[in-house]
DNA sequence: AACTATTTATAAGA
DNA sequence: TTCTTATAAATAGTT
């Protein structure tokens, strides 16, 4: 139906084929729908071209797609799921299997289960499980060096306060000293002990080492 | 189309829709077998009346149904499963999940991955492992007390085949000297050298030992 | 995207 | 149902 008959056969030119296909996309999709209104039919439509990922769908409305291809699986007998269910439990199958052989391999590293090993296998569960305690041995070390470093940075740190604190006292006991004759002044014993606990708290501050 | 325009409603006439449904269903499908030859697309089509049971389908030479509706369920997201489907997906899930667990554990076992670890863990970690290496040690050494009962049996048994065979020797050498004056009798060497062979080859047999 | 000459689909009738 | 046929609709090629 146009200028020319055409031939039921791929279009090969693909500027002319797109237009064809959005052309006739359109026609299908009104004919579904004028089919499910006028005769009160259940039609459900899926189109798509191999390239472009756009999918066009029509449902006709008193159902809905998963409601058809229910139907359709239960009327056709034809084994639209079975596929898909057959290669899910493949998959099922294979992981299960990868997770059986990690649970004995954990077992064996903890030791258990180990009647079956033959020496060689011993020898090497053993090699194994010596370079894991190599490996966690040296992180433990690490992690001491770690506080010892840390607290050295905290003992410096609180020299240099004390001498902060020293000259700030000096200063004000100076100062003080100008305007009064007391010698006594309780701001700077205030300073003094609000400065000894911020000492005595900061090695427990959390951001200045590792998590214990 | 036709001899008159209709308005698109359903037909309220129960045969004229059921012609109608007929031919035009027909088309429908004439038409979605040629925009999947013409434009190389996927179609997808299922048609059906509320009322009978029978159901029409087509679908593009390329693909499946079942390959679109993975294609439709990737592509919109629209949950067009299953129970069962949903079922086993959920399953692989749960599997994952746990193997996941488990790799996470063999790593750090095997001392990898340990950086994100407290130092709690670390020390639960290191009695795992040593506690490991206990086991798989006592392991070993049953495997040589074993090999050293084995071959304390073997020597025991060796001593009584050998009495055994002294006893045979004593016998036979005293039958055939009954019968035969020569004082040699081939049978007895033959006899002895199978039994020397069975003696140096016993030791080698499996189901006295266990599998090294 | 719009146009339009043609082909195709189909509504109504037989 | 199926065939026929007048007519509506779809659309191929063109602009």
């Amino acid at each position: 139906m146009g200028r020319g008959k055409i031939e039921i056969k791929r279009i090969e030119n693909t500027n002319n084929r797109s237009v064809t296909y959005s052309k006739r996309r359109n026609g299908i999709i009104k004919k579904a729908r004028e089919i499910s209104v006028l005769c009160d039919a259940k039609v459900s439509l899926i189109i798509c071209t191999s390239g472009s990922g756009k999918m066009y769908a029509f449902c006709s409305e008193s159902t809905s797609l998963s409601q058809m291809l229910e139907d359709y699986h239960r009327l056709s007998g034809n084994k639209l799921w079975d596929p898909k269910h057959e290669q899910l439990s493949n998959e099922i199958e294979r992981i299960k299997k990868e997770n059986e052989n990690m649970l004995i391999e954990l077992r064996h590293l903890k030791g258990e289960d180990i009647l079956s090993l033959n020496h060689k296998e011993l020898i090497s569960l053993e090699d194994l499980l010596e370079n894991g305690l190599v490996n966690v041995r040296a992180r433990q070390s690490e992690f001491v060096d770690t506080r010892r470093q840390n607290d050295e940075a905290l003992v410096e740190e609180n020299k240099r306060l004390i001498s902060v604190l020293y000259q700030k006292e000096m200063e004000l006991h100076g100062s003080v000293r100008d305007h009064m004759d007391n010698g006594y002044n309780p701001r700077i014993r205030d300073y003094n002990s609000q400065m000894t606990f911020a000492f005595r708290v900061q090695p427990m501050q959390p951001n200045l080492q590792e998590r214990i």
